[in-house]
DNA sequence: ACTATATTCAAACAAACGTTTGTTACTATT
DNA sequence: AATAGTAACAAACGTTTGTTTGAATATAGT
């Protein structure tokens, strides 16, 4: 048994959490799929809500971590708009556990999310700012803003909820990746032309 | 006391499965709200799963009628784009619990969402289609379905889950009608113009 | 080898859960 | 007025919840 017993619980957590919710995945069900015992919850986290917390924390960071643009500091190379937002779908897709989690706890009232996932988050989006600022974009304003929800919100219900939005929709189930990518394209497409 | 007990139960249910969830709404919390007995969710609705189906069917309902397409049989007065998107943005809206209801069912898996939303969905977007189609847009096809999911999705998660939204894009709390509508027009705008 | 600290474990805890029970109050039918 | 059927209630049911306990085991320091 190489890894701890913490990491263990954590590991299933997250996986259960994201399944049934908060409440819906109990102490029990946790600990016997990470084969502990129902007391190391309390030892290695002080309780159930503060477990959740660290399983949401870790979620927002590991969506956080949008590519290698955190290490180099060199922001004199500008991102093609399609690249930037790749980068986020990527990630929302890549793990998209997490992507789940934050499901969830946006309809909890986003709590986490919103303390631990807007600065990256407006680092991002400033990044697509800057990415979409070649044309006559205004930058910085309310409307950056919402092109940047009507472009994330889509990639974002078409991961967490896939299989709901597929059937809702008459699409196939397999093909999301293809669908994304499609969409993503034309997302892009639609917004580097003038607007009226 | 005018209204049924049966109601009573069903309306603080909405209020409460909406706020906190299947599992964080008791039946306890239920029947305190409604001024019930714990006893009468069983009686009227043969137990707590069923409530929930209940209120999530009525919440699906709410959203499906959008507008006053369904009496009046006349199709031949096709609807423009931004009115057929504007209705179901006021749907959404207008009934911001059935919205955050469905929301919660989208994380859960979307049993009921799928079953019983997809149906009106699917003849709306049709008549989305058939709006759009002034332009020489591909009717019915895929393109056509993500282009929906496009529009929608973001008014779907400005309602369903606006603090979270507002406070990590920034936004002001208070503005978020104004904001749905320049987010509907944007939207619009950008649809109407030629892709190359 | 011995001690001290950290971890794991089975068992038990009170509290909260959804549901069932038996009885009472009400309403409509005869 | 008597009866049958529905609705509402307080109380208790057994189960599951998250957490705590104290003993047992492993790990590390000297």
């Amino acid at each position: 048994m190489n890894i701890s017993t913490r990491e263990r619980v954590l590991l299933a957590a997250t996986r259960l959490f994201a399944d049934s919710g908060y409440r819906g995945a109990s102490v029990r069900d946790i600990c016997n799929q990470a084969r502990a015992n129902p007391g190391a919850i309390s030892y290695h986290f002080g309780g159930k809500r503060q477990l959740y917390r660290s399983v949401l924390r870790q979620a927002a960071a590991s969506l956080a971590e949008m590519g290698p643009a955190s290490g180099s500091e060199d922001s004199a190379e500008p991102l093609g708009a399609e690249e930037a937002l790749g980068r986020i779908l990527r990630r929302l897709q890549t793990d998209d556990t997490a992507t789940r989690l934050l499901l969830r706890d946006l309809a909890d009232g986003g709590a986490v999310a919103v303390e631990s996932l807007s600065p990256p988050l407006r680092s991002a989006f400033e990044r697509l700012n800057t990415a979409l600022g070649e044309d006559d974009n205004p930058r910085g304003t309310i409307e950056s803003r919402l092109l940047f929800l009507s472009m994330a919100a889509p990639l974002f219900l078409m991961t967490a909820a896939w299989p709901v939005v597929a059937r809702a929709l008459d699409l196939q189930p397999d093909q999301r990746e293809p669908l994304l990518a499609e969409l993503l394209h034309r997302v892009i497409s639609n917004h580097n032309v003038e607007i009226p």
